[in-house]
DNA sequence: AAGTTTAACGAAACCGTTTTCGTGTTAATA
DNA sequence: TATTAACACGAAAACGGTTTCGTTAAACTT
């Protein structure tokens, strides 16, 4: 790179200190006008950008927040981002993408290396593998450097620190109900493993949504997705029961069931009703187009960088976590309808 | 933030010079075993962790790259990201990631805050407001000040750098190639404004493979989409016409033709063929499934990451910018087939 | 015994900026 | 004319590290 030009080099060739070329940038009424007019000229002359690094340095605060997240290419994920850097950027921070593809090792790699003062605070989705070792011992201890931290959407009870939800619960909830009030009663629960707690959550509001109705969960109509199979064939053993209504966790899950509806001869929405998760492009455009769960990311994304804004700048304060539960919407479509 | 420990706290403590302390935290020869012994102990003991940005400031590189994309929530763009961040976090780099929204001002503004010296390089694709402007004086200041700088995609010319890109007419030849070979020979082109250059390209591919037939271009078969009006409306427009195949420049308006195809009763592919660009998930989930020219986002992202740390690293080399030109391949599915 | 090497450490400069606290000069006041 | 205030500027410390170059004392040569 060519030569910076810094305060040094500007007081150096205008023959003054760098202070008074500080001070006059910063038009100090110490500066005689005179000097105040030279100096800037020069500076404005020469295209001078004060070094980032260095102010970073002296003020002990780099505007910066760190984004630890599972993977980017998702619907759900991206909007969030876009919701945290919307959030961040009407308070003058910028944001530092990691990934952790759902990895743990990789989680705690990003942790150490935006944890050395790069960064002014952290939000973090929680990695599968993660969830699934249940270790969150670098959580703590950043959370023990007091180093501000939010947990959106996969979290950890135990974690001490400000949290972003949906009501994931409520969600099954409301999802199952929808299928219920469609006149659905042999309704499968496509989710993942347990140990994905979104998944769990999800799968209590099914439960109670059923149990409400006085129907009894058959576990035969609950699969467990392995990611690692086939999923279109982890669905169709679902299909061999006698269902007429279809909850899938994800967007993905409810569209492959459509798939699998289709091949098995079953119109959609008229002989299965099928709802998913996640309102993103998938549902939209699929067809028939898809009735899901909206998650608004991107409003989570915004409440979870606003959370730690405040963090950040009201260091002072007493801190009693806070968890903050976005609800979510049915969006109607095509895909399901009441029975007849 | 509580107290953070640093050198100087450890060297008070243990009675030593900050040099002592940072050689010893290096293993240097130079300071006795028993020392560093107890120095190490010591930092290990109360987490002691480097600040990066001092680090950063004095060794006048910060390991960062900066990346403004125009949008996130958007397949092609996010698979981008995913390949940048391998690329860079495979060389130890990581990445700060800023969003333009298509505004020229907000371009403007990001790189200004990115080459304030918080990142080592930049990779950028520019918004479309910036291209429409032609205003590219931003970079051309950025380049003057020797700062690497990647752009891809959406790529200029005249702006003095390395870059990448798909081969954007070759890829217009081939789909629209595509559909000659089944026999389609009224195709319309759904296209954005011209000034969009990736759309021009493709535009010059598709009329390319029609000259080669010996097929003119018909001017009522192109549309220019306007995006602020209602998009299915500006597509019935061109099914007013006599077509039997359509070649979107990006899988919206490809799966929304398909839309007004099924409206209008034209069975896809039977009736008319359709490509799209970009292959996303709307082009695996929509139904039929749509036939598109793959980008291979994952792998501009990687090497453009890979091109601007060569730069970053070899900064004293003469400069002859590069160009990168990824090959996109046709990812057959359901939406197209021979006409019978 | 005088000179030389080596081990173990510290002082100080440096990266780029801000800010506090002088300090010297001039102008205004008593 | 002596004192004081105002003005314009500079020196130095600070942020948290690294690194070069002493420096001192002990150990080793000859």
């Amino acid at each position: 790179m060519r030569q910076k030009i810094t305060i040094k080099t500007i007081s150096k060739e205008l023959g003054v200190s760098t202070s008074t070329v500080s001070k006059a940038l910063k038009d100090s009424h110490e500066i005689s006008i005179e000097t105040k007019e030279r100096i800037q000229a020069y500076a404005k002359h020469y295209k001078y950008k004060p070094n980032s690094l260095a102010l970073q340095l002296r003020n002990q605060k780099t505007k910066v927040i760190g984004v630890i997240l599972p993977k980017i290419v998702h619907h759900f994920f991206s909007t969030v981002i876009k919701g945290i850097e919307e959030g961040a950027s009407e308070k003058g921070y910028h944001i530092m993408v990691c990934f952790s593809n759902e990895s743990y090792k990789k989680e705690v790699e990003n942790l150490k290396v935006l944890s050395n003062g790069s960064v002014d605070g952290i939000i973090v989705s929680v990695a599968n593998e993660t969830l699934e070792n249940k270790d969150f011992d670098h959580f703590k201890e950043l959370v023990s450097e007091e180093i501000p931290l939010v947990l959106f959407d996969r979290v950890v009870d135990e974690i001490f620190c400000d949290k972003v939800v949906v009501d994931d619960a409520g969600a099954g909830y409301k999802a199952t109900k929808h299928l219920l009030e469609n006149g659905r009663k042999k309704i499968a629960l496509i989710t993942t493993p347990n140990h994905v707690n979104v998944g769990a959550l999800r799968r209590q509001g099914y439960e109670k949504a059923l149990i409400e109705n006085y129907i009894k969960t058959d576990k035969n109509l609950i699969i467990e997705i392995d990611e690692k199979k086939d999923i279109i064939g982890q669905i169709e053993e679902v299909f061999n029961q006698d269902i007429d209504g279809v909850f899938g966790v994800n967007e993905i899950y409810a569209a492959k069931a459509i798939i699998v509806a289709k091949k098995r001869g079953l119109k959609v929405p008229e002989d299965i009703s099928i709802i998913g998760f996640t309102d993103g492009l998938i549902s939209r455009y699929s067809s028939p187009s898809i009735t899901t769960v909206a998650q608004h990311g991107f409003t989570m994304g915004k409440q979870a960088a606003e959370l730690l804004i405040e963090r950040i700048e009201k260091e002072s304060e007493i801190y009693s976590p806070r968890k903050i539960v976005i609800s979510s919407d049915l969006k109607l479509r095509e895909s399901t309808k009441p029975s007849s």
